[in-house]
DNA sequence: AGGATAGATTGACGGTTGTCGATGGAAGTC
DNA sequence: GACTTCCATCGACAACCGTCAATCTATCCT
């Protein structure tokens, strides 16, 4: 009996390897997530080389987008845990996380 | 005449940074994207760390999704450029694509 | 040739996203 | 207190995304 081409193909293939669990990918995917936006990813970067907190005014100056879409952004930033923000008079600052796991911080190195 | 609350706080206030150049962030929005997904986050671990290209056949018995979804999941790689595929037969087997520029290979190492 | 199988493509669906204008709330200035 | 300024929130809208069932194409086996 001959050896069909699937039988000859599946006995040089891989052994199945098995996927990263779940729960891994969805951690970085909130992350990866907040970073995939050409708008939050610049705004990153301006947080990441800025040495100090940025007004939400100076981003607004930047972009040309509205203020609610800046401030949409932001929030985004905030919710997937990237910023900070500290609130002066009527002003909001705000800065890279002071508490970003290595691996966050590893993935704006290579980024931003 | 008094400085107000705003010279003040103006007057320490970072000078604003200049965000990303635009069409750099556009760049890697798009390997972000592809990456932003579970399912095709860990995909790509199953890539990496198989020494051998995979059959789409195994990436069906891995996740519980439709054939479908999984060949467009595929695509969507594919289109990003992460991922390359060769067909034998009628089988399709991908691997990571062969040249890969270091930021992305950066990224890949962090995550999965 | 006829049937079977792997994978891609199409069409449809609910859910999410990016954007804006309008509104609201809190703090500063006069 | 009245007015202004900064920022967040709400409501709406088009565009996109993840998913599936159905279909199509190409290849293999008998």
């Amino acid at each position: 009996m001959k050896a069909t081409l699937a039988d000859r193909v599946k006995g040089v293939s891989s052994p199945p390897s098995i996927p990263l669990p779940r729960a891994k990918a969805d951690a970085s995917v909130g992350v990866l997530k907040a970073l995939a936006d050409p708008t939050r990813l610049q705004m990153m970067g301006m947080l990441k080389r800025s040495p100090k907190a940025v007004c939400i005014c100076d981003f607004t100056a930047a972009f040309e987008l509205s203020q609610p879409t800046i401030s949409h952004h932001m929030a985004k930033l905030r919710q997937s845990g990237l910023v900070e923000v500290t609130k002066i008079g009527i002003w909001a600052y705000y800065r890279l996380s002071a508490r970003l796991d290595a691996k966050t911080r590893a993935l704006l190195d290579v980024l931003v």
